[in-house]
DNA sequence: AGCCAGGCTCTCG
DNA sequence: CGAGAGCATGGC
C-alpha cells in the first residue's frame, strides 16, 4: 500500500486541515476538551520547518477564525427565540456553529463544484482536487493536503481540473475565477471588508459560473456572513418546508419569507435546520 | 437501471 | 421576460 494521504478531515474526533500561514504550510489538529458549557478546544501545530511565535500565534487566530470562536451564540438564541419552531430546534443545537473556511476561494471553488450535484459527490470531487492541486506536507508519514491556491490552479490546465470529475463547463468556471485572482481582477479577501453585502453578492453574482445561490453560499461560509441566506438551496428548502411547511416543498422566494421569523442570522438558522433534519431532530 | 442531488449558462420563443 | 436542454458523478 502507498503512503496515507488526506485533505480537511474529522475522524476520531480529530480536526485536521493544512493552514498556509504566510509561506509556510501548518498542520493543525483540534480536539475538543470541554463541554457544551464550558468549551475548550486543544490544538496541536505541525509542519516541515520551525513554527516560530508568530507564526502559531497566527494559526492560532485562523483556526478562531475558522471555528467562529468569538461569535456570541447567544445573541443568534435571543434573535430566534419569538419563532417557537427555531427556539426548540436551537436548545437541541445548543452551541452548534458552523465552520468557515480558511479562505474565501475555497469557499467559492467548493460552491461551484456542489453546484447542482449531491453533497457526497462533491466531497469526493474537492478531495480529488486537493490531492492533485493542493501543495503537500508531510507529518508522521502521512501526507496532508492543502486546499489549492489560485497559483496552483492556474499552474494547471482545464482539462486538469475536469479529470477530478467535475464538468467542462465548472472547470472553465473554477480555472476562470483563480485566473482573475492571479491578474488581480478580484480579490475575494479583500471582499470580507466591505459592510456592503448585497454589492459583494452582486460583484460575485456577475462572475461567469456564479449565480445568486453560489454568491450567497460563497459569502456564508466563506466570509462568515451569518446572516447571509443561501435561500435557493435545495437542502435549505427541504428542511424549511419538512419543519414549516408540511413536507411540500417550498422555493426560494417563500423560504426568504419564513426566513425573517429568524431575526438577524439568518443563514445560521438555516444551517440549523439542516442540521436538525440531518440529526433527526423533531419539533 | 434510472432518477436525482446544496445550479448555471445558453438558446429560443 | 420564461421555459427547456445539457452537464458530471455516484448513492439509492
Amino acid at each position: 500500500m502507498g503512503l496515507n494521504h488526506q485533505v480537511k478531515a474529522y475522524s476520531d474526533e480529530v480536526f485536521s486541515q493544512v493552514l498556509r500561514i504566510g509561506d509556510q504550510l501548518v498542520l493543525v489538529k483540534v480536539m475538543s476538551q470541554g463541554t457544551v458549557q464550558y468549551p475548550e478546544l486543544r490544538v496541536e501545530y505541525s509542519s516541515n520547518q520551525p513554527i516560530t511565535t508568530k507564526t502559531r500565534l497566527m494559526a492560532q487566530r485562523v483556526v478562531e477564525y475558522v471555528f467562529n470562536l468569538n461569535f456570541d451564540l447567544s445573541k443568534f438564541y435571543r434573535s430566534v427565540e419569538n419563532d417557537a419552531v427555531m427556539l426548540q430546534v436551537s436548545r437541541c443545537l445548543y452551541g452548534f456553529k458552523y465552520p468557515t473556511t480558511p479562505s474565501v476561494f475555497e469557499s467559492l471553488v467548493d460552491s461551484i463544484v456542489e453546484q447542482q450535484i449531491s453533497i457526497k459527490v462533491a466531497r469526493t470531487i474537492e478531495e480529488r482536487l486537493a490531492l492533485k492541486f493542493g501543495d503537500k506536507l508531510m507529518v508522521d508519514d502521512v501526507e496532508y493536503y492543502a486546499f489549492p491556491t489560485p497559483q496552483n490552479i492556474v499552474a494547471r490546465s482545464i482539462g486538469d481540473i475536469q479529470g477530478c470529475g467535475l464538468s467542462q463547463r465548472k472547470a472553465e468556471y473554477i480555472f476562470g475565477v483563480a485566473r482573475m485572482i492571479v491578474e488581480g481582477e478580484l480579490d475575494l479577501e479583500e471582499m470580507k471588508n466591505c459592510q456592503d453585502i448585497p454589492s459583494v453578492i452582486g460583484v460575485l453574482d456577475g462572475i461567469k459560473g456564479v449565480g445568486i445561490w453560489t454568491a450567497e453560499l460563497t459569502v456564508f461560509r466563506g466570509m462568515q456572513r451569518l446572516e447571509v441566506l443561501p435561500a435557493d438551496d435545495f437542502g435549505i428548502r427541504r428542511a424549511v418546508s419538512k419543519y414549516y411547511c408540511g413536507g411540500k416543498l417550498i422555493k426560494g422566494a417563500e423560504t426568504r419569507e419564513i426566513a425573517k421569523l429568524w431575526g438577524k442570522w439568518q443563514g445560521l438558522a438555516a444551517f440549523y435546520l439542516l442540521a436538525a433534519e440531518f440529526l433527526g431532530i423533531t419539533v
